[in-house]
DNA sequence: AAGAATAAAGACTAATTTGTCTTAAAATAA
DNA sequence: TTATTTTAAGACAAATTAGTCTTTATTCTT
């Protein structure tokens, strides 16, 4: 819905490996099984954050993925925006591109709180504290 | 984003027949050159609308479409229901069409909040009140 | 060295969404 | 009545997204 299934497949993938207690290498054939993705599609997918330097891989056997930055340096956003090319930063609720301040479509006030609470919760939501919930975190 | 290209014209549309001084009969011609947006698309989008009863449409000269109910009566949330078929009331942030408070996805918690805020965003913004800042709401 | 396991890459197919084109039906205007 | 203006409807086309299939390259195991 928010995302692709491509950027929903990625999250899954990433929160998966995140969830390995040592950053173990992974073969993408276990994840696909494990998070129940065809195969075929998810290499294709996850190729994309091994470009971006999110995950290393490893051919031949006892190859596979892992992380490839320290789980608080990965956020959801950058994942969204590895796998899909745009950031959750800026979405007007009417589809206007060049929706801002100067120029704003006329839900633009009215959905701004929302819109800063959705970008905040993908920048600020990495692989180490994305099961913290914000209630426990304000109640910190 | 959020919504598909048919529900983000939708809204649009609806949102320029309500600022309309009268409840007028607007030509999709016209909505579609003021919104740019191509005409036979939007007829094919706002014939769903008027399916469900929130536009009603005259043929003939003279004709075209205007709100079927009162403006109050209309939310977002109606319009992205009768045009994509699904409500913004449970989005799971990885996709899991299954996630719920029983059977949690990684991010159920942490995303809650957030999927309450979105949820009550588009239930409570009606085509009266779309133009009142949440912030202004809270201080009154 | 040979075989097995694995990611990478590219061509291909399928499904969905977006959009166009044409014709019909209805209402107004002359 | 006839011409014009408008929505309705359905077939079609294009673009995007999702997914498959096959081959290659690499690495490990024996």
């Amino acid at each position: 819905m928010f995302c692709s299934k491509a950027c929903e497949y990625a999250i899954r993938s990433m929160i998966f490996l995140a969830d390995q207690s040592q950053n173990d290498i992974v073969p993408i054939s276990k994840l696909s099984q494990e998070l129940e993705i065809s195969f075929t599609f998810l290499t294709k997918v996850l190729q994309q954050l091994t470009e971006k330097g999110y995950l290393i891989s490893y051919k031949g056997a006892k190859g596979g993925v892992c992380l490839g930055k320290a789980p608080e340096e990965i956020s959801l956003d950058d994942i969204v925006q590895a796998v899909s090319g745009h950031n959750m930063k800026s979405i007007c609720a009417t589809g206007n591109p060049d929706c801002d301040g100067l120029h704003p479509c006329p839900l633009h006030d009215r959905w701004q709180p929302i819109q800063k609470m959705l970008g905040d919760f993908y920048k600020e939501t990495n692989l180490e504290n994305y099961k913290v919930s914000l209630i426990d975190k304000l109640i910190k």
